[in-house]
RNA sequence: GGGUGAUUAGCUCAGGGGUAGAGCGCCACGUUGACAUCGUGGAGGUCGGUGGUUCGAGACCACCAUCACCCA
């Protein structure tokens, strides 16, 4: 082996063999075990979300697999209608095109041509994260199975009259020119104006006031409305005003939607322009006067002067017309919500267009339920909240989207405008009894991406087919995501799933935080805080970084920024960590919090982990290069080591159970460098390397080594898998371990054989003891080198007999030169002293302890056994402590003050030996 | 406005009624045959504030402050 460990010699040529066996499919007879990817977009590139998420998801499926579950994790993408055509569109125009020069078949050519040249960019980055997924079952929300599923799951609903199609409000896209969903349009606040309007009264006798943050759309205008207890108004309800510029004569109405304390307590109504206008419309019978385009521009509803100009462009003429008219109250400034587009970031419009719609609140009421009664679990628990709260206010679902690349509604329209449903043109005509003469004209319009998202969990297993692979992998084990999509994704695949399956998708949800940057801000492409997973795995120089974090940019007025801020945080570039390294770091940030701050510091501490084991296995192999068969005695080290051993399998059993990869990390870190190498590789040299000790001893150290290394690498193999692999070829060859793979190996089992209290509490005794010594040492600038002379004094039976039977550890560990019984009767020398339960450990000071520098170190001692003593004193004074609490607590707090009081005493009575010699 | 979280060592975070923890960083010492990507020792916290429940609160409850996020 290597002197160090080297990721990027290892990670890749692992990976390929793995795959080449095909060790990821589902394999022998155990009970299924499935999780689902969550589809990455086709469009994208992994991020350090992605890789998070993977992490997470390979440490669960390769720990099942390790199990002897039939484990299978589905792998695949999904088609991102408006974010891919987007980007064909933006190739396109480059070469000088439109969409429309092409027409929508080559269009739709055009994209596959492009997915098949470029979708491939995430499958190549999701190998290099070592996730273990079935390859063999890759699936695409295009292909021709998802595609069938998404048909008949349209048609279906359709016939039970859960997909309707209606005129509506919706959020429309004036940029993109398509149909939103809810989620899709972001609000920020942006600084605007509040405009003052004055409203002539129909009746000649004055005027009112309305306010509003867009004045353009007063062109719209069906009504006034106040609130019905409004006394101000009261007489006014019933009577019209005229609405300026238009001339339009609208009405006075009362609704208790109006806040009579907001604005002037007069709100403008425009039915067909703003939601809450929409609903008020509906219930006062107005008219909804559409005056816009689909660029947004004025359409010809409104006075001739306005049309075809830009909603922004009318805004401020409708104002400097109020103006000229004298109806401009005034303007105040005002902090408006502003609705964009998540993808074209365009101010999105209310807007009356036909689409479809999915009725969701039949739906949504089994999919609350599976919720409620347990038959999915959220982990953590506290996110059924923000399910329920979403689910218990859920709208329908508009589904259509005015796009070319997605999944084409199949729905037919003849020229009376009737509409027919089904799979295809013929079996609309069949289903229909529709004469071949008669023109029928399919719909222009695709489904939301998100609809075919929603079947992922059975459509991947071949459904609406029934396969073997639905039968054993449906419902799945556990989602795996963000909190962010419980709403887009995690519903409606519950939805879904109880409408076609009768079943729940999964059984568990667990939802991870989102990865942030240092500072705990969103990473974007536009702040220049990305990270791409895989440079962290290879590394990358600050010139090759900032070129990548700057390229490409569409606001080029923040590439210096961005620049600034990559050479602040990476001054040297980023360091090549390897895989291991970046998973360990990613299962330590797996805590239940929400926001989980990416440092680069953090895995620096994972490749020395890495790094460590590495040189562990080096010694454990050069060890062992004479390991044979005959017989082994164990000793207490090997006793120890093999009982906490257990207890740290036991530990990863209830983390992975738990989803707490964080406390998994910790545990199996902690055993691995705080246990194993610094303790027993230490305590093992002295019997490997004592000439005096038997071959059974040496032996069954060297058994104990290799065994313990090689239940480390596969307790470790879900988190860190290729280190583990390729250190774990030369265990099992060097132990003739059969497979050739470990991935295929069994985890590590709980051993009820394996507890051995004798063995632990000479260890620790051992431990205590060098621990003392070291503390001696270290305090008092003694040279590690300089092995040193202790003198027992008060040891008991056992304290002689540990002494004796561990003295070559305490020697060679501890660097002791000689261990000496003091008679009970007999004056100890001036010494430094470290207290072992009863004993004191003395080195004499001759020579090489410096009398101050020990009473400053045994004063700092007893102050903090006389804080503590005196902490439990105060509780035991307390009448009502002792009375109520448990017995047993009582008890230990007994125990501790008798503890307290001994070894203040001993601090004590060794100061005043000081005092002597002084 | 409604909702959900967070606040613990310099930094990043665990811990959830019974003696305050880890990693990184910091200080000192150290090339002993696995590892300087290391070893040994050390310093560092009235657990955001105020009340309450309790024999006992960092933990449970209420309120407050600050900061996030989600939905209107």
């Amino acid at each position: 082996m290597d002197k160090s460990y080297q990721p990027q010699d290892i990670e890749q040529r692992i990976y390929e063999r793995w795959e080449a066996a095909g060790y990821f499919a589902p394999a022998g007879d155990g009970e299924p075990y499935c999780i689902m990817i969550p589809p990455p977009n086709v469009t994208g590139t992994l991020h350090m979300g992605h890789a998070f998420q993977d992490t997470i998801m390979d440490a669960l499926t390769r720990y099942h697999r390790m199990r002897g579950d039939r484990a299978l994790w589905q792998p695949g993408m999904d088609h991102a209608g408006i974010a891919t055509q987007m980007v064909v569109e933006r190739i396109l125009n480059n070469e000088g095109k439109s969409k429309h020069d092409l027409g929508r078949e080559k269009f739709v050519e055009r994209v596959w041509k492009w997915k098949e040249e470029s979708g491939g960019q995430i499958e190549q980055q999701t190998r290099r994260l070592g996730a273990s997924v079935d390859w063999s079952r890759d699936r695409f929300t295009m292909d021709d199975g998802l595609s069938a599923a998404v048909h008949r799951v349209f048609v279906d609903l359709y016939d039970d009259g859960l997909i309707y199609r209606g005129k509506r409000l919706v959020n429309w896209d004036p940029v993109l020119h398509t149909a939103l969903s809810d989620l899709e349009v972001l609000s920020t606040d942006e600084t605007g104006n509040l405009w003052h309007f004055r409203y002539p009264l129909a009746s000649g006798d004055g005027h009112l006031v309305v306010a509003t943050t867009r004045p353009e759309t007063m062109l719209g205008d069906s009504a006034v409305a106040v609130h019905p207890g409004d006394k101000r108004y009261k007489s006014l309800v019933g009577q019209d005003v005229i609405l300026p510029i238009v001339g339009r004569r609208i009405p006075i109405i009362a609704d208790d939607y109006v806040d009579p304390e907001f604005g002037t307590g007069c709100v403008k109504i425009t039915p067909a322009h703003d939601f809450n206008d929409y609903d008020i419309g509906k219930r006062h019978d107005l008219a909804m006067h559409n005056i816009l385009t689909d660029d947004a521009s004025l359409n010809d509803e409104v006075p001739e002067p306005y049309r075809g100009l830009d909603r922004f462009v009318a805004r401020d003429k409708v104002v400097e017309e109020f103006k000229s008219l004298g109806l401009l109250e005034k303007i105040d400034d005002y902090v408006v919500k502003i609705p964009r587009g998540d993808r074209s970031h365009a101010v999105v419009e209310p807007y009356l267009t036909d689409q479809w719609y999915v009725k969701i609140e039949p739906l949504a009421k089994p999919a609350i339920e599976a919720v409620e009664t347990g038959r999915i679990r959220f982990v953590p628990d506290n996110w059924s909240k923000t399910y329920f709260e979403w689910m218990y206010n859920i709208q329908d679902w508009c589904i259509s989207r005015q796009l070319w690349w997605g999944h084409r509604i199949p729905a037919w329209y003849d020229d009376d405008g009737n509409v027919f449903v089904g799979y295809s043109e013929e079996d609309v005509r069949d289903k229909h009894g529709i004469a071949a003469g008669i023109e029928l004209r399919r719909d222009d319009d695709v489904l939301d991406t998100w609809f075919s998202s929603a079947l992922w969990p059975f459509s991947t297993l071949g459904w609406p087919e029934k396969t073997d692979a639905l039968d054993q992998f449906y419902p799945g084990n556990v989602l795996v995501t963000g909190f962010d999509i419980i709403f887009f994704w995690v519903a409606r695949m519950i939805m879904m799933g109880l409408r076609f399956m009768g079943d729940v998708p999964f059984h568990e949800v667990y939802i991870h935080g989102l990865i942030r940057d240092q500072d705990g801000q969103k990473m974007s492409k536009s702040k220049g805080n990305v990270l791409d997973p895989l440079d962290l795995i290879d590394g990358i120089d600050l010139e090759s970084l900032v070129a990548k974090n700057t390229a490409g940019m569409m606001q080029t007025h923040l590439v210096p920024r961005i620049e600034e801020a990559t050479r602040r945080h990476y001054p040297n570039g980023i360091d090549a960590y390897g895989c291991d390294a970046l998973r360990m770091t990613f299962g330590s940030l797996a805590t239940t919090g929400r926001d989980i701050r990416f440092d680069v510091g953090r895995i620096e501490g994972y490749k020395n982990f890495c790094n460590k084991l590495w040189n562990a296995a080096r010694y454990v192999l050069m060890k062992t290069e004479t390991l044979d068969d005959g017989d082994v005695e164990f000793t207490a080290a090997d006793g120890w080591i093999r009982a906490r051993m257990d207890q740290t399998t036991r530990q990863m059993h209830q983390h992975f159970a738990t989803y707490r990869l964080d406390l998994a990390v910790q545990a199996i870190y902690d055993f691995t460098w705080r246990e194993f190498c610094d303790w027993y590789l230490e305590l093992s040299k002295p019997i490997l390397e004592s000439d005096e000790l038997h071959a059974e001893l040496k032996r069954g150290t060297r058994r104990t080594l290799i065994d313990t290394l090689e239940t480390i690498l596969r307790l470790l193999h879900p988190l860190m898998p290729f280190v583990t692999e390729e250190i774990w070829g030369q265990v099992a060859e060097r132990t003739g371990i059969e497979g050739d793979t470990i991935m295929l190996r069994p985890y590590p089992a709980p051993d009820d054989e394996a507890g051995n209290d004798q063995a632990i509490a000479d260890i620790e005794w051992v431990k205590q003891f060098i621990l003392g010594i070291r503390q001696i040492r270290g305090e008092m600038d003694i040279s590690p080198g300089k092995a040193l002379p202790v003198i027992l004094q008060h040891a008991t039976d056992t304290d002689r007999q540990r002494a004796d039977k561990h003295a070559l550890l305490l020697h060679r560990v501890g660097r002791v030169e000689s261990i000496d019984i003091l008679a009970e009767d007999a004056e100890p020398p001036a010494a430094a002293t470290a207290l072992l339960g009863d004993m004191r450990l003395l080195v004499p000071m001759k020579g090489i302890i410096d009398v101050d520098a020990e009473r400053t170190r045994l004063n700092k001692q007893l102050d903090k056994v006389r804080t503590d003593l005196q902490r439990s004193l105060g509780k035991l004074g307390n009448e009502k402590f002792v009375n109520n609490a448990p017995a047993d607590v009582v008890t230990q707090e007994r125990e501790r003050v008798a503890e307290f009081e001994k070894t203040a005493a001993q601090l004590v009575e060794q100061l005043e030996k000081l005092d002597e010699l002084a």
